[in-house]
RNA sequence: GGUGAGAUACUCAAGUGGCCAACGAGGGCAGACUGUAAAUCUGCUGGUUUUUACCUUCGAAGGUUCGAAUCCUUCUCUCACCA
């Protein structure tokens, strides 16, 4: 089994916030005991998912779960989709139809299986009892909270007083999503800091329906994006997706700046909580180079995406690349009528997206054909097959026919 | 519904008849350096093989003018105050 301290220290891990964490010892207890699974909700938006690392710090902190004995009740809210959380700015969405929110579903699995355990997960829909609920059920829901109550939440607040119109179907959504705690008597549920009231109501309405007890909340911080000021977000482009290639997925850990680093060890990687802190000590006091330190982070979360042999392998290939300045093994290709200008492949092999940026770059002396910088801006290629670099990451092998 | 303000490049934001492809900041890209796509410093950042030139762009469409991001008209949208 497992020891109850080191359990709940590792569960405290990273975590912004945990409310009733009393209750999370209790059902960590009886598991020990008994053996008696507990419930663990987390909720998901149902449009197509496409995960990044930022989600995965709930996801491994579900999978932990899962190690204490937890099922995880992963809640894919197709219902509530479609008015939107207002936690940020959406609007009001169109409904997804079935099959899509099916395919969707399967998708999600697909990547969060990476991660979860599939034999202890359950995936639910809440469509499934909010479809039931009817009016009078809604009607009833409402009647359990009042409206200063909800406009006790930070964003609410915000938008009354600045006067931006709030939806009465965006008041709906917390009491919904709270009531899912409701239909499935989870124990505990996860979701982000910006979740805090809608995990909250959850609590406050399974007492108020009067299910026997009341989930603890844990709240997970939103992980900084590459930029390390952002979080990371899909819209803003500082994200590393769990699908993205080995290659990719390596360079971008390796780009975080060194601070950036310790947080991502903290909420992404394996290694206890103790083997960091050697680490980050190591590292100040000089016995670790900082790079290597990034290195092994990379390789860890490559190797947890893909696999261990891919993970040295993409290794080795930004070595030969960035470090020996080597070209690198795959590149895109293609094949063009010769002779031609030098600008104009870079632009054919969709290096740069115009010939004056290409211009622009070949004045600079960002672009090398067989490793040679280019110095002639008027360059023509005759026949013949060419390596074609602009800076330091953008390769393509080109033939000059 | 009434009144007022505004809409400029990826974002924020200057410019109120010619010196405007349009100040500045952020972001992005590149170069140098290095330990990496870290940090730091520097350059570039609408398009086009006419490159000390040409073409397109300042919410949209018209108009005034030798000349408009800048002035006028209409329209669309956003915001603020009042109801």
């Amino acid at each position: 089994m497992f020891e109850l301290d080191s359990a709940v220290k590792e569960i405290r891990r990273g975590c912004a916030e945990i409310i009733d964490e009393e209750r999370i010892i209790t059902v960590l207890k009886e598991y020990l005991k008994s053996g008696k699974n507990y419930y663990v909700k987390a909720g998901f938006d149902p449009t197509a998912p496409d995960l990044h690392l930022g989600h995965t710090v709930l996801i491994q902190k579900l999978a932990l779960f899962q190690k204490y004995g937890a099922i995880i009740q992963f809640l894919i809210g197709d219902f509530t989709g479609m008015i939107g959380d207002p936690t940020g700015k959406n609007i009001t969405r169109k409904p997804l139809d079935r099959p899509t929110v099916l395919e969707n579903a399967k998708s999600y699995k697909e990547q969060v299986f990476k991660i979860l355990d599939p034999d202890k997960t359950e995936v639910v829909f809440n469509a499934s009892w909010l479809d039931e609920l009817g009016a009078k059920g809604i009607v009833e829901l409402t009647t359990t909270f009042n409206v200063a109550r909800m406009l006790e939440r930070d964003d609410f607040e915000k938008r009354f007083k600045s006067e931006t119109p709030i939806s009465i179907s965006e008041f709906l959504y917390p009491l919904l999503q709270g009531y899912d705690s409701v239909a499935l008597k989870s124990d505990i549920e996860l979701g982000g800091t910006d979740q805090k009231f809608n995990l909250l109501m959850g609590r406050q309405l399974q007492r108020t329906y009067n299910i026997g007890k009341q989930q603890a909340v844990l709240m997970m911080p939103l992980l900084e994006g590459l930029d390390g000021v952002n979080k990371m977000s899909k819209s803003l482009g500082n994200y590393i997706g769990v699908t993205e290639d080995p290659n990719a997925m390596f360079g971008k850990v390796l780009s975080i700046s060194d601070d950036l680093m310790w947080r991502y060890y903290e909420l992404l990687s394996s290694k206890t909580l103790e083997e960091i802190k050697t680490l980050h000590e190591d590292v100040n006091s000089g016995k670790v180079h900082p790079k290597a330190a990034k290195e092994s982070l990379a390789m860890e979360i490559v190797a947890r995406y893909h696999d261990r042999d891919k993970a040295t392998m993409a290794k080795a290939e930004f070595d030969k690349v960035h470090k020996q300045k080597d070209i690198p093994t795959d590149m895109p290709e293609i094949s063009t009528q010769g002779p031609i200008w030098i600008a104009k492949i870079l632009t054919d092999a969709k290096l740069e997206p115009s010939t004056s940026q290409a211009r622009r770059d070949i004045k600079q002396g960002a672009v090398k054909i067989n490793q040679e910088k280019v110095q002639d801006e008027q360059l023509q290629l005759e026949n013949g097959e060419y390596i074609v670099q602009v800076g330091k990451r953008k390769f393509a092998r080109v033939k000059v026919i």
